[in-house]
DNA sequence: TTGAAAGCGCTAACAG
DNA sequence: CTGTTAGCGCTTTCAA
C-alpha cells in the first residue's frame, strides 16, 4: 500500500501536482477557481491525502517544528523536570502550538552540550528556551536565523526575544507581606544565583523591601542552592545550624519550600506558627502543602501561551522587531504565614 | 551566508557526495578506506557541516524522531499533565533518545483527534503513547507500519508493544497491608476505570485481596472519579457525605491522595490516626505529602528507558516481534498507614 | 487560472 | 573502494 502523495491528488483530480499544492497552501492569494479547490479538496479527503512534512520542508526551507529546549539544570541528573512549574509550562507551549498547526521538537542538554546541531539539523522555524542556557550556546544559536524565545531569561540581547514576569517586583512584594506581619528577619532561600538568572533579581527584590522597611540585609539569611525539593531540606538544616535566626523565610521556589517546611517540621518548627512562609510559582504543589503555601502565583500556563504567540509573530514578520513581555505577578494567601507575636 | 551541503563537504575533500554519504552513515559496512574517512571528517568538521534531516528522512525514509503522545485525560483542559507523574517519565523518555540519537516529537491530543496525521506527515520512526487513547484511533495508527509501543495500557493486539507494571499485582500488595494493619473495611478510590486502562487491573487487585481476606466489596466503598488533585476533594466530601464508612483508602494515584488528603485534614479527619491510606506510584510528591505517604513504588524512570528502548529495538529488527515488558513494584511504607486501634 | 520544469539536500542502487 | 545516476515528495518560478 503505497503512500498517496501529492500527484495521486493531482491525478484524482484532474490537474497538475502543482495546483493541489497551490489550493493546499494558498500560495498566490487565491488564484485558483473554486471549482478547481473543490475538486483538488474532495479528491485529498478521497484518498486520505497527508502532505509530507519533511519534503515539503525541504523545498520550502520552512518546519512548522518549534524546538523547545529545557537545558538540565542539575548536571548529571537526567530528569529535566526536578520541578513540576516545567511540566505545566510544557503543557500550555505544546497546546497553543498545536492550535497553530505546529510541532514540537523536545530537548534537554547535557551539560554544555549544544543544541544548535539539533535545531539546525531539524530545520526549526523558531526556538523556545526555558530558563538558563549558557551564554555561549546561546550566541551559537544566532546563527540559526530564526526567531528564539527567551523563557524566564535575563539575557539582554536584540537577538533574542524574552518572556518572564516581574520577579523583582513579586519578590519585593513576597517580602513586604512578611514585614507587614511583623517580620523582621526574613531569610531568603532560593536556587541558584546565576548572572541573567531570575533569582538574582528576586534576590534584589528581597533587598529592596528590607531596606525600604529599614532593615539590614543579613549575611547569614540568606540560602542558596538547587531548585528541587531535596535543597528544601538541607536549607532547613542548614537554617536550624545557624541558629534559627529568622522568623521568616521569602523562598524562590515552590518546589524548594515543600522540602524546607519538611525539614524545618520533622525538627519541630511550626510553619506558621515559629516560622512564617511565603513562596513563589503557585505550582498547584503549593495549595497541596500542609500548610498550604502563601505564594506569589504567576500565571505558567499564559507564560507559555506568550512564548508561541511570540515566536509565530516573529516567524511571520520579515524585519526582527525585538520584543519583551512581562507577566504580572500577585500574591496568593494561604496558610503559611501569620502575624509574629510581639514579643517584650 | 549559504548553509553547507554534503556537495561543498564533498568538494572540500575531493571525493563525490555519496562517497560523504557513505562515510557519514557507514551504510556498506566500512567499504570506504581509513583515510578518505579521514578526509572526509575533517572536510566535515572544518566547514562545520550539519546535515540536513529532512532531506534525509526524504530520501531514506527514516526520521530519527520519535513520536510521544500524551493523550488529553480530561477532556477541554489544555494541561496535559495534571499528573506530575508525565513530567517524570517524559524526562526519561526524552533523556534515553537522545542518548541514541533520536529526537522527540511531542503532541497532546484533544479529545478524539487523532494522532494518525501528525505522526504521517512527520514520518516519525515509532511512537510512544501514554495511557488510554481511544482504540479506534490507535487502530488506525497500525497503518503507520511503524513499531508502537503502549505505556500503561492494557489493550491486547500483536501490532502494540506495551510496557506496564503489575498493576493488579500492586493493588493488591496495597490493599493487603491494610489488612494487615487490621483494617476490614477498606475504600477504593481511583481515576475513571476505563477497559483495558490500569484501574480496573487495580480494582481487581483490590477485589481478589478483599476476598482472600473473606472481605467484602462493598459497593459505597468503591470512588471513581478523574486522576488529579481535585478529585481528591471531592472524594474525601464523598467518603464524609456517606457516612465515614471506612477506616483505611487505597487510593490509585498520588495526585489524588494529595486531595484526598488535603479534604480529609480540612474536615479534621487525622491521617492516618482515623483513616489510613496507602497511595500508588510514588512519584516525588509522596514524600512531600503530609503525612509522607505510604504509597506502591514503580520505576517511572525504567518505564520511560524501557518504552525507548522497544521502540528502537523494534525499529531496527525486520520482522515484528510482539513484545511485552512488565516492570516490578514494590511497596514504600512511610507515615500515612496505621494500626487500626482494636475496637469492641 | 493553471501547468511544466527545476530543484531543496540527501540516499541508494548500480556501475566501474 | 568510489563515483554516477536517479529519485524521495513537495514548492515555486516562469510560461502559457
Amino acid at each position: 500500500m503505497k503512500r498517496v502523495g501529492i500527484k495521486d491528488v493531482a491525478r484524482e483530480a484532474g490537474v497538475s501536482a502543482s495546483t493541489v499544492s497551490y489550493v493546499l497552501n494558498r500560495t498566490p492569494t487565491e488564484t485558483i477557481s473554486p471549482e478547481t479547490q473543490q475538486r483538488v479538496m474532495e479528491a485529498v479527503n478521497r484518498l486520505g491525502y497527508v502532505p509530507n512534512l519533511n519534503a515539503r520542508s525541504l523545498s520550502s526551507r520552512r518546519s512548522n517544528l518549534i524546538g523547545v529546549l529545557i537545558p538540565q539544570t542539575e548536571p548529571g541528573k537526567e530528569l529535566m523536570f526536578s520541578n513540576p512549574f516545567y511540566g505545566e509550562l510544557l503543557s500550555s507551549i505544546e497546546y497553543t502550538a498545536r492550535q497553530h498547526g505546529y510541532h514540537l521538537l523536545l530537548s534537554g542538554t547535557e551539560e554544555d552540550q549544544d543544541y544548535l546541531g539539533i535545531a539546525r539539523t531539524r530545520g526549526v522555524d523558531g526556538v523556545i528556551i526555558v530558563g538558563t542556557y549558557p551564554g555561549a550556546n546561546l550566541n551559537a544559536l544566532k546563527s540559526l536565523e530564526v526567531p528564539i524565545v527567551l523563557v524566564d531569561s535575563y539575557v539582554k540581547d536584540e537577538a533574542f526575544h524574552t518572556i518572564g514576569i516581574e520577579d523583582k517586583e513579586g519578590a519585593r512584594m513576597a517580602t513586604r507581606y512578611l514585614i507587614e506581619n511583623g517580620h523582621r528577619s526574613i531569610a531568603f532561600v532560593s536556587g541558584s544565583i546565576r548572572e541573567n538568572g531570575v533569582n538574582i533579581k528576586r534576590f534584589q527584590g528581597y533587598c529592596s523591601a528590607m531596606q525600604e522597611a529599614g532593615l539590614a540585609v543579613e549575611e547569614d539569611a540568606v540560602y542558596s542552592g538547587t531548585v528541587d525539593y531535596e535543597y528544601g531540606i538541607a536549607a532547613a538544616q542548614e537554617f536550624l545550624s545557624r541558629g534559627r535566626r529568622q522568623t521568616a523565610a521569602f523562598v524562590t521556589a515552590d518546589v524548594i519550600t515543600m522540602g524546607l517546611l519538611r525539614g524545618l517540621q520533622q525538627n519541630h518548627v511550626r510553619i506558621p506558627e515559629d516560622v512564617s512562609v511565603v513562596s513563589f510559582d503557585d505550582v498547584y504543589l503549593s495549595q497541596m502543602a500542609y500548610p498550604a503555601l502563601t505564594t506569589i502565583h504567576q500565571d505558567i500556563a499564559e507564560k507559555g501561551k506568550q512564548a508561541v504567540q511570540l515566536v509565530l509573530n516573529a516567524a511571520r514578520s520579515r524585519e526582527h522587531h525585538h520584543t519583551e513581555c512581562i507577566l504580572p505577578l500577585r500574591l496568593v494567601v494561604r496558610d503559611s504565614v501569620c502575624k509574629r507575636r510581639d514579643e517584650g
